[in-house]
DNA sequence: GACACATTTTAACAATTCATGGAATGTTAA
DNA sequence: TTAACATTCCATGAATTGTTAAAATGTGTC
């Protein structure tokens, strides 16, 4: 995880209906859901909610599976860890003076 | 640290120059920096630091004080952890299904 | 006050983001 | 293959973001 990717996932997260995606998906677990399932759980477009999971998926913070006429999103965990643990690398390993 | 503060802060970090001057003032510590410092130290104009470091501050991530003809930024530590919190909160404490 | 220095504000412009309806694609079942 | 369903792609327009030069503001010194 360096500058760039990190970026690129704050981004993905850096917005209201896609944060919210992101935890319900954390919730959902390895179960995952649905794209139909997802914009109905947060009363929005169809074609909003793919255009918002497709920003998710690009940054690796979520993954997309086919399961029949339907895509499943899952929150991948490693990857959200990993974006935490650059944060944290670089606020606490630094030698801080206060 | 809500929802939408919690936006606040990820769209303030989610840009690469702002996210430079963030870990730069990490680096700096309690000492801060100036504003003009840490435009010659990211080689980029005294405005569009002015304006990066101005969402910063707005986030709570930064704090600016004055000293003098400067302004003095320093990273809020504090601000930031709650942010990480917040975030680690969503991903573990939920009960997770993996 | 007059001047120099540090920083911010303003104004302008280019570039990007975002939501959405409708068309297109992919999948399953009959 | 036809129909039904789920999702994505495409085009569009509105809104926002980001950068920068120039002007304005704030601060210290003579």
């Amino acid at each position: 995880m360096n500058q760039a990717s990190a970026i690129k996932c704050l981004t993905a997260i850096a917005h209201d209906g896609r944060l919210s995606l992101m935890r319900r998906l954390i919730k959902a677990g390895a179960t995952g859901m649905s794209s139909g399932d997802l914009a109905a759980a947060e009363k929005i477009n169809a074609s909003t909610a793919s255009a918002q999971l497709l920003v998710l998926s690009n940054s690796g913070l979520v993954s997309a599976e086919r399961s029949g006429k339907q895509m499943i999103y899952r929150a991948r965990f490693d990857r959200f860890q990993r974006l935490i643990s650059f944060l944290l690398e670089d606020c606490c390993s630094e030698d801080r003076h206060d």
